[in-house]
DNA sequence: CTGAAAGCGCTTACAG
DNA sequence: CTGAAAGCGCTTACAG
């Protein structure tokens, strides 16, 4: 990249007086009209662009401490608002002289992004929704800055997780207690660390409650209405529809819901839902029907987030810090208590 | 603040020795434990932090240019996503060498933000639902930076908007084709610029076809699903119920939806619906009626933005840049052709 | 009207 | 084991 100083020897003037132009003083400076032109001229022909960083050194302007979030943009995107403003709101409540930021990633590929591996430029990452390769990447410590892992874990890093496991549990025993015996499940296709995790944990739970899951009543769907709608479709056309059916996400279940209504087939009494909520817990709320979620609690993670960002800021976590949110149940028409 | 240079004096010792132990070098360049010692209790005495704009100077570490896109985290904050993935997708298209990020502010008080009044941090800002006094701040051009208006209009900035009053004015036509007199809006209460803006083109296009809007039926709501509901109630109250409604935003027409269906309001045999849309098109698919909408192409003044930041960073952005992107109507069952 | 010089706060060879 | 010095790319008094 050229510098001012290749900038001031083709035009042949000095430092100065290419600052004074570039930075548009030329006038005010009675910067000659023809060394004005000299300078803008050698400017476009190297295509000159001004050093920020050096710029922001000289100004003075050190700036607040930034906090990132790292999220990914894929299906998951529509989880980023609840998120972002819990992240906001606590940072409100606690007065924080911080900068938040809003970083988009690939997954598997984080370790590209440059703000992880270079220590200068944020000063937190909040990182969501890591896939393996991410988690292998972090683990190699190739960071280097601090990191918050948001719902996952690691030993060495400082991580907020929601109770996924005991709220599938809880799910589940809704289920048993009503004396379901057969379950259907619709989940998210692909190896998403959380929502397999999620599967999983239920899957496990209707076993351990004595609860029959066909095989191939699970139901993989692509992560989105449609990919829910698909599944619906799938599980009716299959016939011999369980009473009972669990989402992995409200994505899902929205996308369920509505084929349900549309082959009037009667939310609960025909078949009873619940799913894990991800969506803000209003979303499910004004459904029709409105669906029974364990809402994970993402505002609640958030807030601890940013508690161990200002830890991390003060120089008062040494330890790596492990939270553990619990999710609520929000019972609603779609399986009442 | 204190530098490096204060350290080193309370320690006693050089700077370069205070620059290997705070970066962890100590053991590999052999520093005397004690000497290590010193300096990190100066550093701790002093609170000193390093600065990250001298480092990064330091390092060669000049980065991408950074765009950055401000949204406030109001009830604004779920159509972000959205947004967000038309820059990404975008930028990804394009292949652009840029870093993406967002920046959330609260409405009257972008003028704080220091990414728009220092010209070094990001280079390019898109900037999302701006109030009135937002507004006013940027034509004081007191924006130290190229800025993009989004869904907005200053005629010396460049621009993205959404043809809302066409839009308005085809979605009152829908309504008159269908010999409908009378009709209800529900509207969002505040002064945020676009919504008032939509509503008031959507009422001025009724009159100009005929239309009866009684000033009763025009029902302000919070802008979230409860408030919607909370207005359906006030409509059905108040009896009489029009047999066409309009709502400024799908987040409302969802929430009123709720309320017609549970009092067996048929959509549309009794009450046609018609909304703007800001959610994902799929959102309002996949509701139970699937809701017709006058769908805000943010994917179109996304990519737009992303074009014109491009010739931002080319140099070849010299008269402000104004486009205008076309809204499409999605029929849906809440109103058919 | 223009330029030489100082200095923003760091890191990194290099010398000892 | 430690320190003096150079220099990253700028801006800003200051001198002429």
């Amino acid at each position: 990249m050229p510098t001012i100083r290749d900038v001031a020897a083709l035009a042949g003037v000095s430092i100065s007086t290419v600052s004074i132009v570039i930075n548009g003083q030329a006038e005010e400076r009675q910067v000659a009209k023809e060394t004005a032109l000299k300078v803008s001229e050698a400017v476009k022909t190297l295509g000159y662009k001004p050093n920020n960083v050096a710029r922001r050194l000289r100004s003075a302007d050190e700036g607040k401490p930034v906090i990132a979030l790292y999220w990914p943009l894929d299906y998951r995107a529509s989880f980023l608002a609840r998120i972002l403003v819990g992240l906001q709101n606590e940072v409100k409540r606690r007065s924080l002289n911080v900068d938040l930021v809003v970083c988009t990633y690939t997954n598997d590929y984080l370790y590209k992004e440059i703000g992880l591996t270079n220590k200068n430029r944020y000063n937190i990452a909040i990182i969501g929704a890591a896939s393996a390769k991410d988690m292998d990447f972090l683990a190699s410590s190739k960071s280097k800055i601090p990191v918050i892992l948001f719902n996952r874990y690691l030993e060495s890093f400082h991580t907020v997780r929601s109770n996924d496991e005991a709220s599938a549990f809880e799910a589940a025993s809704i289920f048993a207690k009503k004396g379901h015996k057969r379950v259907a499940v619709i989940t998210t296709e692909g190896s998403a660390i959380a929502t397999s995790f999620r599967t999983q944990s239920f899957l496990n739970a209707c076993r351990e409650l004595k609860m029959d899951i066909d095989p191939s009543m699970v139901i993989k769907a692509e992560h989105s209405y449609e990919g829910g709608a698909n599944a619906a479709r799938k599980l009716i056309r299959r016939g011999n529809l369980p009473k009972a059916l669990f989402c992995d996400s409200d994505v899902l279940a929205i996308g369920a819901a509505k084929i349900f209504n549309q082959e009037k087939i009667n939310i609960p009494d025909e078949l009873e839902m619940i799913s894990f909520g991800l969506l803000g817990a209003d979303t499910t709320e004004y459904m029709t029907p409105s669906i029974t979620v364990v809402s994970i609690p993402s505002e609640e993670m958030a807030s601890e987030s940013i508690a161990i960002a200002e830890s991390i800021l003060n120089d008062t976590a040494k330890e790596p810090i492990h939270a553990v949110k619990e999710p609520q149940i929000l019972y609603r028409d779609s399986c009442r208590i």
